[in-house]
DNA sequence: AACGTGTTTTA
DNA sequence: CGTAAAACACGTTG
């Protein structure tokens, strides 16, 4: 890739760090999933053999070396007894691995290098200064810094970052850039700094930057050394301190380079693989076929084998990757049809939409649409761009179906006519039975925005990876692909959904050529998530969540996002303004009970002035070890120290600054996200993202804006209707969770409850304490309140007693009389947790999976905190569900009534509707009964709604 | 500049 | 020592 020094090269060499990889291998991956029936570990193996055939086809080597260290001590642990003592503590699982991997190398015909009194690291200085002097483009593949050592124009370290796969290609530019220091000077950094890693104590409070400055200043440590007394300040001190330690961390930290290792580098030649060998050892690891076929295939012959270029996605392991070759471009009607004609798979005609049946209350799943063979027929569009609700701006179009691709591309966000566009549309609406996208909701916007509406695709891979692994989360297409297919590419990229290119930026140094072979990736990457999560989705029957509702989900969001919510500006201002001044107020008067100007925002000053200088009694602490300062323990505070003027002046003034800076800052973030041209806020509805199937608001989050005390509320009046609507409507379920928990679990007693019409807490109450409702004390009822909204969460006695500021003990009884009483719940949440520890998982009402891996933890908090997510999961899941239900329902209900009002926000249990003149009674009764009848559960589902000028003036 | 920590807001 | 989220400021790290 050198080009100065390619041609007059003999060839690639990789050295290798064998202990470095393992260590990486090792603590990358989990040792649970990992291990042989007899309870060797491999993960190490497995992960070495994969992470080195990563590195093999990325960089094409033909000579190969990998360097081990030897027991027994070095030279260095002779001058530094505790040299390496932390790797020394090395597991055993890790330790039993090393010979495994040697066995494996050995199969591969790799040769691997351990010399007596040497450490792997002076092997690889060795083998590396060999390699660049018999001409050879040599890479050293390690996690050790002091590798930076040998970098110079022949020698490359590769240098793995947070993720091993994003190699670092330490060059001496990339040294010199990141250290400030040339890789000669690169050791006498080191020296200076330590490396906990190695257990090498540094220059206390010296770190890469300090070190690097004295470098520059001094030229070298030598010098450094000689002129310590004239460096200053306590890092001078701290030096002089430390000189003997850091000469003896120079000496320790040179590699050596000139061992005589009996080889030479044109030996070093791989791929003379011992096939039955190999075998034998990957069928005692227990390695499936894929590994097997995935590492043969990389050290088969020492070269491996051809990538297909640039363009497509490669195979994946199962050898069913998609190969394209046949790319055109379309700029015109007449091409595009041409294209469609020739390549498109013939529609099958219009495929049913699964219903709503309500006939059992269940939601229905068309479970005949099964999507197998169909998925094998289907055909991809990608529109790429930016598809953020606002500012959208589509640049690309790209069709796929099997090796034949068709790339529209746009300038100046417009097609190049209305022919085209019209043609677009006929054939999205031709071929959409068998239409694959990558996240609909962002095609729609990205569509819309060339005047193209879009129909519901038949599969959608996205979503589709979402209901499969709600619990992760790809941020780009290529992530998904190397979660989802094991298929590792390139990221030209970062930024956007989609991975999408920018062609209005002109710093963008990507070249035409290069987007198009992105386009490409993308589609093809879309192809293959299709293939591979169609079976799975089709399997758990899980396909009707997809078609029923979360894709019509996406048109209903689509819809939300793009109107936006109107916002008052003018109000939005004077309520910034007045914060900021109350915030400013309170700080001032902060900063005079202290006497000293902290940064009221900095939970350290903070500490350290409340704990330290004024001596009050710190009521918790951090998991970090730090004073706690939040409102709950700043109030205690201020009770506790009632009678010091000083301590609770500024104590009031601290919470009083907190809330309104607060305040402040959330109005200040609602005006910087309004959109100027129609005062307007358009948010993003994350539609995969929450593990539990909630929805999820980003960029602004509208989700959250305060609503628990009145001056935060003060900030919903600011959210209005627009121009040409008449108020705004609120509607929520009241309870959803609890009464979703009474119909899952068939509790008779609560099921009656909530159909008694009294006031469900105070007639919970009463049922719990067994007296008549209406002698029920305002303090029983809120404490039943608090009790019933926390089972939801597995609750436990501690934590209601902190919220409710009782006793331990009382809140034990109270939870004992609630699950006495209540005993088919308390039997329904033990169930949701035993049958996720059966299963593996949690599925809501409606089949919405979640998997639970950490209830099987060793570890005590991890399994506790899994098993209360169990619980929730199905609860707040099925509610999630049915406000999707009931959403898509209101959505159509308003449609087909030809109403102009329509749904602008969703935040969990609540809709906000913008309400067109004249509208009002009609649009509440449409959508109070699609909430009420989303499904038919054994109790009703009650809805409050409220309508005024505002959001705050709808609240009920 | 990128990340983790602490805090706060919602349902 | 309560589930699900998003966002900000600070301070440390690279």
């Amino acid at each position: 890739m050198i080009d100065t020094v390619s041609d007059e090269t003999r060839g690639t060499l990789l050295v290798v760090d064998g202990h470095s990889l393992a260590f990486r291998a090792f603590f990358a991956l989990p040792v649970e999933n990992f291990s042989t029936s007899s309870g060797q570990a491999t993960n190490a193996v497995w992960g070495f053999a994969t992470m080195l055939a990563q590195v093999i086809d990325a960089e094409k080597p033909d000579h190969l070396a990998v360097a081990f260290d030897v027991k027994g001590g070095t030279f260095r642990n002779t001058m530094l007894p505790q040299y390496k003592g932390t790797r020394d503590a090395a597991p055993e699982n890790l330790l039993s691995q090393l010979p495994i991997i040697q066995q494996m190398l050995d199969a591969l015909g790799v040769t691997y290098i351990e010399k007596p009194g040497f450490e792997g690291d002076d092997v690889i200085g060795t083998l590396a200064t060999m390699g660049e002097q018999a001409k050879y483009k040599t890479l050293v593949l390690s996690g050790d810094r002091d590798a930076f050592q040998l970098v110079d124009d022949w020698i490359t370290v590769l240098y793995p970052g947070h993720h091993f796969k994003d190699l670092k290609h330490m060059t001496p530019e990339e040294v010199l850039a990141k250290y400030k220091v040339t890789p000669a000077q690169y050791p006498d950094l080191a020296a200076l700094r330590g490396e906990t890693a190695d257990n090498i104590p540094g220059v206390p409070g010296v770190g890469d930057g300090f070190a690097a400055k004295w470098i520059n200043q001094y030229g070298s440590l030598e010098s450094i050394c000689e002129h310590a007394e004239e460096i200053g300040g306590k890092k001078g001190e701290a030096l002089r301190a430390n000189l003997d330690q850091v000469k003896l961390n120079r000496k320790v930290n040179a590699l050596v380079r000139d061992i005589d290792l009996g080889v030479s580098v044109d030996d070093l030649t791989f791929g003379g693989i011992d096939v039955d060998k190999l075998n034998e050892l990957f069928s005692s690891l227990e390695f499936g076929s894929r590994t097997k076929s995935r590492v043969l295939k990389t050290f088969n012959g020492g070269v491996a084998p051809k990538s297909n270029g640039g363009t497509g996605v490669g195979e994946n392991g199962n050898g069913k990757g998609i190969e394209i070759s046949d790319v055109e471009h379309a700029q015109d009607a007449e091409t595009l049809n041409t294209w469609v004609a020739k390549h498109l798979p013939n529609p099958t005609g219009v495929l049913t939409d699964a219903g709503n049946d309500e006939s059992d209350g269940r939601f229905s799943i068309d479970h005949a649409l099964r999507c197998n063979g169909d998925v094998e027929h289907s055909w991809v569009i990608n529109a790429s761009g930016n598809a953020k609700p606002g500012r959208v701006t589509a640049n690309a179009i790209t069709l796929q179906h099997g090796d034949a691709v068709l790339v529209i591309e746009i300038r100046g966000n417009a097609l190049p006519d209305a022919a085209l566009r019209d043609a677009l549309n006929d054939i999205l609406a031709k071929y959409a039975g068998a239409m694959v996208m990558h996240g609909y909701k962002e095609q729609l916007h990205l569509f819309a925005s060339l005047g193209i509406s879009l129909p519901q695709p038949l599969f959608d891979t996205k979503l589709a990876g979402y209901l499969v692994q709600p619990d992760f989360h790809a941020d780009t297409l290529e992530q998904a692909a190397a979660h989802f297919l094991d298929l590792h590419v390139e990221e030209k990229k970062e930024e956007a959904t989609q991975g999408l290119l920018d062609l209005d930026d002109d710093t963008n140094t990507v070249g035409e050529e290069s987007q198009t072979s992105t386009l490409l990736q993308h589609v093809g990457i879309i192809a293959e998530l299709a293939r591979t999560l169609a079976p799975q989705l089709d399997q758990r029957e899980q396909f009707g969540l997809l078609r029923s509702l979360e894709l019509p989900v996406s048109r209903v969001l689509y819809g939300m996002e793009s109107q936006g919510a109107k916002v008052d500006m003018h109000r939005l201002d004077t309520m910034r303004d007045t914060f900021a001044a109350e915030a400013r107020q309170a700080q001032e008067i902060a900063w005079d009970f202290a006497g000293t100007n902290v940064n009221l925002q900095s939970p350290k000053q903070l500490g350290k002035l409340l704990f330290e200088d004024m001596g009050l009694k710190p009521t918790k602490r951090t998991k970090t070890g730090g004073y706690t300062t939040n409102a709950d323990a700043l109030q205690k505070l201020y009770f506790n120290y009632a009678s010091d003027e000083r301590a609770s002046g500024f104590l009031g003034a601290l919470l009083k600054h907190r809330e309104t800076n607060k305040l402040k800052q959330i109005v200040a973030t609602l005006i910087d996200a309004t959109n100027p041209s129609d005062e307007r806020i358009h948010t993003t509805f994350e539609q995969t993202v929450a593990a539990t199937g909630r929805l999820s608001s980003v960029d602004p989050n509208l989700q959250n804006i305060p609503n628990r005390n009145a001056a935060g509320r003060e900030i919903r009046s600011a959210f209005v209707p627009g121009e040409g609507f008449e108020s705004l409507m609120s509607c929520d379920y009241s309870q959803v969770e609890l009464r979703i928990m009474a119909h899952l679990s068939g509790d008779e007693s609560l099921i009656e409850a909530f159909k008694s019409g009294v006031d469900f807490h105070k007639y919970v109450a009463s049922l719990v304490h067994g007296v008549p409702v209406d002698q029920i004390t305002p303090d029983q009822r809120s404490h039943v309140k608090a009790m019933s909204y926390g089972l939801a969460y597995g609750l436990s006695s501690y934590g209601l007693a902190q919220q409710l500021k009782i006793r331990p003990s009382e809140a034990d009884a109270l939870k004992a009389k609630y699950f006495a009483t209540f005993g088919k719940v308390h039997d329904f949440l033990e169930s949701c947790v035993s049958r996720a520890r059966e299963l593996g998982y949690t599925e809501t009402m409606f089949g919405r999976r979640r998997y639970f891996p950490a209830l099987r933890s060793t570890n005590r908090a991890a399994r506790d905190a899994a098993e209360r997510a169990a619980l929730n999961a199905p609860i707040q899941g099925s509610a999630a569900d049915i406000m999707k239900i009931a959403m898509i329902r209101a959505s159509k209900a308003l449609a087909d009534a030809g109403m102009n009002s329509r749904i602008i926000l969703q935040i969990h249990d609540e809709l906000v509707v913008e309400i067109a003149p004249g509208e009002t009674e009609q649009v509440t009764a449409l959508v109070r009964d699609a909430m009420e009848n989303a499904v038919h559960l054994d109790v009703p589902l009650d809805v409050s709604t409220g309508v005024g000028a505002d959001w705050q003036l709808a609240a009920h």
